[in-house]
DNA sequence: CTGTACCGGAGGTTGTTCCTCCGGTTCGTC
DNA sequence: GACGAACCGGAGGAACAACCTCCGGTACAG
C-alpha cells in the first residue's frame, strides 16, 4: 500500500527526518534522546502488554512525563503503527525468502517457524496479525502475503507434500490459532506453539512426522494448563 | 437461537425458589412473566454478544426497563453464572457419556463434536470455557472433566488409536484453539470449526482420516478469510 | 376500590482513557 | 554567563462507559 512517508530506511528509530510537513531543524539534544527512549519503551511495552497499553504507560516506562510523550507522538496509534510496520516488513521478507525455497514444504515450515517466533514474543504484534487492533494494517499484510502463500501451498501440494484438501486460508487460520496458544502460554511455556504447529502440520501433510518436536515440547501438565488458562483471563482485548 | 420455551424445568428458569434467605410468596403475575423474559433475553444476549453485555442490554432486549432487571438480579454475574452452569452441566454430562463408550477414540471425538457445537453457538460460553470471564467456574469445569479426559486419552492410546506423545492437556488446548476459530467465523461459517477439528485429530491420531469432513467444510476463500478476520476486531475481551 | 407490589428510565457514582496546559527547567547561542 | 527559545513534567479536565439507585407512576390482587 502507500508506503508511509512517516519514516525512512531505519524508520522511526533513527533521526529527526519524520516530521512530514516541515523541514524541521534538528531536535535539541535532550529532545532527541527522549524520543529514542520513548520509541524503545514503546517497543517493549507493546510487546509485553499489547496494544491496550497507554501512551502514559509508555512514557512512565521510559522514565518520562506524559506531556513529553504527547509532544513527540500525536497518539499511541501513530507510534504503534510505525513500530509494527517495521516488524511486519521483516515477516513479509521472510515469506518472500521462503517462496524462493526449492522445497516448498520446507520453505513453508521455515516461514511459519520464524513468523511465529516473532509473534510469540510480541503481544502487540499478535493483536495486529489477528485483526484485533488495526484493520488497515492487517489488510496490508494479507495483500503482501496472500499470493506467496497460495503459491507455496500449491507447489507443496503438487510435490505431494501437502494434502490436496488444504487451502491457503488454512495456513492463516493455523497462525491465528497458534497465536491464541502463544497468548495463553506466553509466560508458562513461550515456545509451546511449536508443539501445536507440529501437530497441525501433521494434520495437513501427507506424511506423519514431527515426533521429535512433540518430544522436545511436551504438553502442559494439568496444573500448568489450569494456571495458564486462569492467567489468560484478561489477556486479550 | 432455539425457539424453546423460556419456561424450562431447569434451575433458575422456573420459579421463585431461588431467593435464598426467604420463603417468598409467589411472584405477582407480571413480575413472573418479566423474570422469564429476562432470563430468555439473557440467554440470547450472552450467546450473541458475550459476557461484556450489560444488564441494561439484556433488559432492553427483553423490552423492559433497567430497574426491572436489577430488581430481579443483583448484577449480571449472578445471572450469567446460573445460566452458564446449566449449559456446562450439559457438556460435562456429554463427557461422562463419552467416557462410557467402549471405543475410546469414538467417544472422544463424539464428545468434542458435541461440546464444540454448543460452544460455537454461544460466545458467552466460549469466554467462560477459555477462562476469559469467570475463573472459578472454569476451575469447576476442569475439576469435573480432567479425570475423564485423561482416562479417555489414555485408553485411546492403549488401543493404538492416538499417538503416544499426546497428553490430556493437548485436548484442552485444541478446544481452546477451535473456540478461536469459532469466534472468528461465527457469522461467516459457523461450522468451520469441524474442519480444523478434523485436521487436529489427524495430527494426533495414528491413522489418517477425515478427508470427507474436510471436503464437507472447505476452507474459507481468501476474501471470506479477510472479511472474517476484519470483523473479528472487537470480538474478544 | 384500595393498597401494595411492581415498572421504567433518568441520572448519579465510579472508573478509565486520552490529552492539554503551564510553571519550571535545560539547552545552545551570543 | 546570561538570555530566550525549546523542552520537561504531571496535575487535572474532558469524554466515555459500565453499573446501579431512586421515585413518580402503573398494574395487579383481594
Amino acid at each position: 500500500m502507500t508506503t508511509t512517508s512517516v519514516t525512512s530506511p531505519a524508520p522511526i528509530a533513527s533521526d529527526p527526518g519524520n516530521v512530514p510537513a516541515e523541514a524541521s531543524r534538528p531536535l535539541r539534544k535532550d529532545a532527541a534522546r527522549n524520543r529514542e527512549l520513548l520509541i524503545a519503551s514503546a517497543r517493549e511495552v507493546f510487546a509485553q502488554r499489547g496494544m491496550e497499553a497507554t501512551l502514559d504507560d509508555i512514557a512512565r516506562h521510559a522514565g518520562l512525563g506524559v506531556g513529553t510523550a504527547y509532544r513527540h507522538f500525536a497518539n499511541k496509534h501513530e507510534l504503534a503503527r510505525a513500530l509494527m510496520e517495521q516488524t511486519i516488513d521483516g515477516i513479509v521478507a521472510a515469506l518472500d525468502a521462503a517462496g524462493a525455497n526449492p522445497d516448498p514444504l520446507a520453505g513453508l515450515i521455515g516461514f511459519l517457524e520464524s513468523a511465529m517466533a516473532v509473534q510469540a514474543a510480541d503481544r502487540g504484534l499478535r493483536q495486529v496479525m489477528m485483526g484485533m487492533h488495526d484493520a488497515a494494517q492487517m489488510e496490508q499484510v494479507h495483500d503482501r502475503m496472500g499470493p506467496v502463500l497460495e503459491d507455496l501451498v500449491g507447489r507443496a501440494q503438487a510435490a505431494g507434500q501437502v494434502r490436496l484438501e488444504v487451502g491457503p486460508t488454512d495456513i492463516g487460520m493455523m497462525v491465528t490459532m497458534l497465536c491464541t496458544v502463544a497468548d495463553i502460554v506466553a509466560d508458562a511455556a513461550p515456545e509451546l506453539w511449536r508443539r501445536y504447529l507440529a501437530i497441525y502440520l501433521n494434520g495437513i501433510c501427507t506424511q506423519t512426522c514431527s515426533t521429535d518436536v512433540m518430544a522436545a515440547f511436551p504438553p502442559l501438565s494439568e496444573a500448568q494448563f489450569r494456571t495458564a488458562m486462569a492467567a489468560y483471563k484478561g489477556s486479550l482485548g
